[in-house]
Formats: C-alpha cells, structure tokens, sequence
DNA sequence: ATCACTCATGAAAACCTTTTCATATGGATA
DNA sequence: TATCCATATGAAAAGGTTTTCATGAGTGAT
C-alpha cells in the first residue's frame, strides 16, 4: 500500500548514489544539471517522499511544534491558533494542539507529551500564574514563547495585550457615557490578564480624581456563572438602592453572565446599567444587548507567537535573551455600554 | 541541555547489551529478575527516555494521530476533539487538530501534512460532501474513520448521529406545543447532517397527515448571518400575515439568527413563533429565549470515533470491513419552543 | 555421561536519511 | 607536459532503536 520507495530506490533509478539524490532533493551542495534532472524526473517517476523519521532521526528535529492552550473552546483561544496555525503551515511545520482544560496537571501531561514528541519548539498559554509546564521545557531545552498571560516566575519571551491599558479604556469609557459609581468584577487571582485589567480600573479611578470602592469590587472566574455570582454579591453588598451605574467585567463570558442575572433581577442594560467586557469573543456581538467589549489582536498574536518562536529557534536559541511585545487593544462600542440611552435617547 | 543518553549508555551502565535494555523497556521478551532490576535502575539513574524517532524509524510508526474538523472554534467540534483527545491520551498517543476552516483546499493541505507526519491513523469530519481528503488518507493506507458527516461515495467505518430521528424529534415537538404551520431552514446543502435533518422534518409532515409546503423552507449555511437571511426571507416568501408559527433550523447557530432577526423585526419567540435548532452548543443556552435545541452526544462521538480507529490499526486493517455506529440524541427543552406561552401561560 | 531442549542474552542487521571524507575528472597554470 | 584546484560524485559512517539469529548455559531425561 503506502510508499515503500526509498532514497535508494531513488538513486537506483536515476543511476547515482543515494548522496546525490539527497543533494538535490535538500539544495544542500552543487549538483550538476545533467544528474540534478536525471534525479529530479526519478523521484517524479516513482512519487518518492522522505521518510519523515530518518530526516528526524539524522537531523534531529521533528520540525513539529506545540501549542498549549488553556480551553480550545473557548474563542479567544481558537483565533488565537489559528494564528499560530496559519503562521506554522507556511512555514511547511507541523503543529500540536494542547487542551489543558485549565487543569494543572493536564498541562503537565501535554508538557510531557510535548516533550516525548520533541517538538522544535512549543507556544504556551499556562493554566495558572505558576509556570512549572514552562519551565520543564526550558529545562528540556525547547525553544518556548508564553502568550496573552505573563509568567511571574520566570524570565521568558512573551506576547502580551495591554491589558492595563485595555483596564484603563473599558472605564473611562464608561465615565464618558455618564456613569458616576463604576464597578469592578474581578477574574481569578494569580493570572497576568485579569490582574492587569483590574489594575487599569484603578488607575482610570485615581487619574480622574475618583475614590476607590471595595463594595464596588466582586470576585469572578472567568465563566457565565462566576459573572452571575459575582453581580449577585455587587446587589448584595449595595442593595438596589446603591447598585453601581456601570460595571467593568473582566472578560465577555462573565459579561454575559451580568446580563442574563441583571435580567433576571429585572435590572436594565445599559439603561439602569452600562456593561463593558474584554475579549471580543463571537458570543458578545449575538447576545442582546450586544456587548462592548475591548478588543485585542488575537490572530495577530498567534502569528507574532510564531515569528518570535521561530527566529528562537533558527538564530538564537539562547532563552536568556528574552524580549517582550505588548500589543494595542481597541474599544468595540456596543449597546450595553449606552448608559441612560432612555433618558437621553427617546 | 537535552538528554543525549542513549539505550546504549544504559546497556553500559547495567553491564548489558542495548537488545537486553530494550527488551525491558518494551516488555517484549522475557528477562531474568536479576537483569532486569539493573536495567531498571540504569535507565532511573541516567533518566534515559527512549528517542522517539529512532523508535518510529525502527517500528515504522508514528503514535500519533490526526483530527480534522472543518471549525476549531465551533463547541460541537471541540467538545469532539475534547471526547477524542481524552481518549487518545488514555492511550498515551499524541494528537495532531487540524482546522481546515471549511475550505476543502485547506483540507487538502491539512491532509497532506498528516500523511507526512505519517500518522498511525485519523478522523475527519470532511469540510464538504466530497470527501477527497478521506480518499488520500485511504490511498496511503492510513485507517480513517468519519464522523459527525458521512461520506456519500465510498464505504467507510463513521460514528454519526441520527440525525433524521432529530429532524422527527424536533418537528413533533413543535406540533405537540401547537404548532401548525412549520417552517424549516436548511444546512448547506451535500452535508449528510444537514440534509438527513430535513429529511427528518419532511418525514415527520408525512407521518401526522400535513402536505408539505415549499414555501416554508428557507436555504441557510449553518452560520449566524445565514441564519438571519434565511428568516428574512421566509418572511419575505409568506408575508407577516401568513408567517410560520414554527421554524425548525439546522443548527443552533443560524437559529440564534433567527432569533435576532426577529427580534428586530418585533416579532417575539417563542410568543409568535416557536424555534427549535440543532447541536446544544454553549451559546443557546446563554441566549435569551434560551434555545430548545436537539442534543448529540459529543463527547462520547469523540471517544467512540477514537475506540474505532484503535481497533482498526491494531486488530483489522482491512479498511473494507466497515461500520456504522449511530447515536441517539435528545431534545433539551428551553423557552424558545414555548410557543404562545402568553396565552396559555398567563 | 550424553543428548535434547529451554531460556536468557549478545551480536549484528535493518529501518532511511544526511553528511563527512575520499576520489576521480577536468581545466587551468607553470 | 606535469601539477594543482575546483567540482561533482560515491562510499561509508552516524543517528538510536528493535528484532532476528546465533550462542552459551543450564535442566531434565535417557
């Protein structure tokens, strides 16, 4: 059935030696025209392909790398690989997808899996603040980049968002609409992201002369009922009296949570309530109303992701030089930020 | 750096030869205890991890595995891929996702990669009723299974749904909930899904006496946008007057458009008209009306399609004897098919 | 004590490339 | 014409396993 024809068979063919044939297929040395097409028309002749686990085996290098993400569902990390995807097929390599599912232990496994297939290299998104999977390949010697969440342990190149900044934007936006008494909902603690964004809330509120709240602040998870729960506790901690007029959520997915809860409490958005989430993911746009968001780069920084791993691993593989790019976030203005749009509107 | 040792420095260590060394690796001849018990410790003592490549030049396998899915993005087919990797790395083999983003040249190429990657084995979900990718794979002798789509022109091992049984359940469920006049918005059509989905509808029309009416049916492409155009232009076929008060639609995200489109037309599901879809994606649940939608075991559609291709690679090659298995699904009952709720409600 | 046989082990081949090193050929230079 | 170089090519080694085949030691039977 497959094809059992060799570089041997190749040069048989072609009536040189298994070297030459190698030359032409790889341009590694001169080759004179004459043979070069003699070898060229066999391999054509017999439909010959390189045995992938010789090339491997000789060169060393699986010219396949890893991927690991925390959730493949959800669409801020599928558009990420994607990214990555298109980006590593045409450089003709060949990826592994990673789902850790948030488990720590899971990203161990994929690492060690990672490493079994000795990948060239591997893009890592780490379950936790805590970077025990990277640092095993860094050990391993395998080129690694971190993406979207920053390792807090370890010196290492990554590509980031800006996500104070993006903190920073999401609430101002929300003061320019009107509102005065602004919350926060808080993704888990330990990772890069969600602390960052916080970190802009606050000093959006410093910048502008505003006094922070902790009765305005929840804690979150990242899901749809971690965003329910933690508006239930802002109406808990203020009573509807006192409810904030506009919430920060830490990403769309707990965003969407508020929505559905506030609806449900028979609360308005944006007119009694004005919501800005992060992420941009698919859902934000179809849900009513449809969400403001803060948008980044996400297939942009797959393919970034790429760029850097790749000039890793081909011209310095040295990971004690490591670098940094923090990518510019946009405002996706939607209806749930339109706060007072009944006053003010109709 | 790396780890160099070799079964050679193992055998070394242990005072043995590597064909010792790898038969305690492998398990695969019998050794004295005594030998044994050193070898075990060499190999702890160097930390040897066998070179995988060599392994697979030897063993002319790979151990890894290829997906491919027309939508990375899509939680049907994550949810799958979660089903499929779960189960592979129960196994401890590698998987290599691939997401041809419905473009059957980017199939193509995606398979391409996994027969250079030589891959023990796959399962596709073809981008199109074609099925030229699942040829290739057959070509090169790689077992394939198919699943969720199947293919229409070559006999094949695939793990499905029964998805004209959903097309019953859904259409029946709108007439038990007074339903009269159903409409049903299709899938792209030459997709087995799609087209055994409406064939499901028409049947069930049949079965309860109603003659079925052809302006009731609208062509949509399983996405969002679709699903809007689609409901426009039932609207437009019928007139707001003779309107369906039911509309069966192909997957669950057109019928989220449909949802919107109707909402903007200030047409209220499920009070004047009731929606079923199919697949329970997360979003249907987090829409409002929440979607009364047809559930498929996913999960497990992964698991199974993965227990097939092991068994074929491991116990039957021959790619002739193929199999069917067919999955019950469910319907999961939410606001949106509550059709005039208003007046029987309250 | 010899033969037949089992069982553990080692040597070497095989898997298919790539790459180094050596060689032959031809042309240019002295 | 002899010498040197460059250039194209081939032979062989290396990469790290697994597996076949051979061998040697031990066991039980005659």
């Amino acid at each position: 059935m497959g094809d059992e024809v060799t570089i041997m068979d190749v040069a048989e063919a072609a009536g040189v030696s298994p070297s030459t044939v190698s030359r032409v297929i790889n341009d590694s040395a001169p080759v004179s025209e004459s043979t070069r097409s003699k070898v060229v028309k066999a391999v054509d002749d017999l439909g010959y392909r390189p045995n992938k686990f010789a090339h491997a085996l000789r060169k060393q290098t699986s010219e396949v790398f890893g991927v690991i993400v925390p959730d493949i569902s959800n669409p801020f990390f599928s558009t990420l690989i994607r990214g990555a995807e298109d980006r590593f097929h045409e450089n003709d390599l060949s990826l592994i997808i990673c789902d850790t599912k948030g488990e720590l232990d899971k990203e161990q496994r994929n690492v060690e899996m990672l490493i079994k297939e000795r990948v060239d290299g591997a893009i890592v998104t780490s379950a936790e603040g805590e970077v025990d999977g990277i640092c095993r390949l860094f050990e391993e010697g395998i080129p690694v980049i971190a993406v979207d969440r920053e390792p807090t342990s370890r010196e290492i190149t990554a590509v980031l968002t800006d996500d104070e900044g993006s903190g920073v934007q999401a609430t101002q936006h929300l003061m320019e609409k009107g509102c005065r008494r602004i919350g926060f909902i808080r993704g888990p603690s330990g990772i890069s992201t969600a602390e960052k964004r916080f970190a802009g809330y606050r000093k959006s509120l410093e910048e502008s002369g505003k006094t922070f709240k902790p009765e305005l602040v929840a804690q979150g998870d990242f899901t749809f009922e971690g965003g329910k729960r933690a508006f239930e506790e802002l109406v808990r901690l203020n009573g509807r009296e006192e409810l904030p007029d506009g919430i920060v959520v830490a990403n769309d997915m707990m965003a969407v949570g508020v929505i559905r809860k506030a609806e449900e409490l028979g609360i308005e958005v944006p007119e009694d309530l004005a919501l800005v989430g992060f992420d941009d993911i698919l859902l934000s746009r179809l849900i009513n109303p449809p969400l403001t968001t803060v948008s980044a780069p996400t297939y942009e920084m797959g393919q970034i992701a790429v760029d850097f791993l790749l000039e890793k691993v081909e011209v310095d593989r040295d990971m004690a030089n490591s670098r940094k790019k923090v990518l510019k976030t946009h405002l996706v203005e939607r209806r749930s930020s339109q706060y007072g749009a009944r006053r003010n509107g109709y």
